[in-house]
DNA sequence: TACTATTTATAAG
DNA sequence: TGTTATAAATAGT
């Protein structure tokens, strides 16, 4: 607009910078004056100087502008949109707020605190993503407490078994006598159980089909795979 | 500044007036978004067509430059601002919203596509967050798990002791046989798993001031507490 | 700040 | 919407 076209990047000369700040910002507020007389619309126009020094206008009040935006905003729906052409320039801002505010209301309803603003697909999505990050916790966890009960359940299967050796040899000790080791003696021996028959039977126990073990299993309530 | 100046007032016809609109509109974000760049400013523009619909452009955050607004216009003076009450009001607004964007922001770095973005406070307060929804669950399912572990570990105690018993009668059986008597011994020094190995272990568990389940319960490495 | 040479914006068609 | 004659804005001085 000028002698000659100017790149319109930052000016680095702190000098030029504010020539080119005070001619523009007379000029752009003067347009936004205009705008807002010609076609009675509502404009407000906020300017910081890189100074941090205040420029605004308001074609009504601010304040009720302001008031009228963030209203505006905040009932905004993700997909409406005023779709003008400078809007689509600049829409990049209005829909990153968008989606940051779309997502922080979805965190703040996993937080328990705004769940009648969420959608059924909506939370659907976040316990999805919720769920994504408690898996690896749980199957961590999970994985300790199924190998803790598998030790427990093998140590009770062995226990049972060898109970269940214990009692067989019990059950055959002929009324205990004062010669005990005698008569116990001659139980084992008269039943035919040896102590290698014994041995055979644990071994026999340990290895699967102990109804102890399986007892145990079915309380728990665990797939055997699981167990594996 | 066309084919005829036009006076700045507010144009009757709304085919014409709209259609100003349009083209001044456009200009003016431009304008605006040429300030910014060039002179390294802060800009906030906002605009409703006399129908109502609104444009916006902000060069950093619309809700940041709301907000640093109000919170200059509020230091100015003490005896202006007729609408001190408007302005707490759209802070609120604007707090509100940068609550939102702060929450979004942590959600989506959650979903790990932002992650850079996130200072470690706030990480640790959205793992926080993420962890008191996963406590509801893993309560139910640890709770599950650990009635079942102590279950468990009520019928080992129960069978060791049951096991002590019988191994206590069984100690007074005499040998059977020589012959049988040495093959057992043998089989089990072999197998390094002796009957006489496993009670020996139940039996200090006994005595001790625990049952068989203390040593269970460190090894599941729950508290005690928890047990009872 | 004021002055132009130019560029840019835009009123009307 | 695109074109164009003209007004307006403005970069460099």
């Amino acid at each position: 607009m000028a002698r000659e076209r100017r790149e319109i990047k930052r000016i680095e000369s702190a000098a030029a910078r504010q020539v080119t700040f005070s001619k523009r910002r007379r000029g752009l507020f003067k347009k936004a004056e205009e705008l807002s007389v010609l076609c009675d619309a509502d404009v407000a126009l906020i300017v910081f100087s890189s100074t941090g020094k205040l420029s605004q206008f308001a074609s009504s009040s601010m304040n009720e502008i302001i008031d009228k935006y963030s209203t505006h905003s905040k009932n905004l729906g993700k997909a409406e949109q005023p779709s003008l052409d400078l809007n689509l320039e600049h829409s990049k801002y209005a829909n990153l707020n968008e989606q940051l505010v779309e997502a922080s209301l979805r965190l703040r309803q996993m937080r328990g605190e705004e769940l009648e603003g969420l959608s059924v697909e909506e939370l659907q999505q976040l316990e999805k993503n919720l769920e994504s990050g408690l898996h690896r916790v749980l199957q961590t966890k999970d994985q300790q407490f199924l190998e803790q009960i598998s030790d427990l359940e093998q140590k009770s299967t062995q226990l049972a078994e060898e109970n269940r050796q214990l009692r067989n040899q019990v059950s055959h000790i002929p009324p205990v006598g004062k010669q005990s080791v005698a008569d116990a003696e001659n139980v084992i021996a008269e039943d035919g159980q040896s102590s290698e028959s014994v041995m055979t039977a644990l071994h026999s126990g340990s290895s699967q089909d102990n109804d102890d073990g399986s007892d145990v299993s079915l309380k728990l309530g665990l797939p055997c795979v699981a167990w594996k």
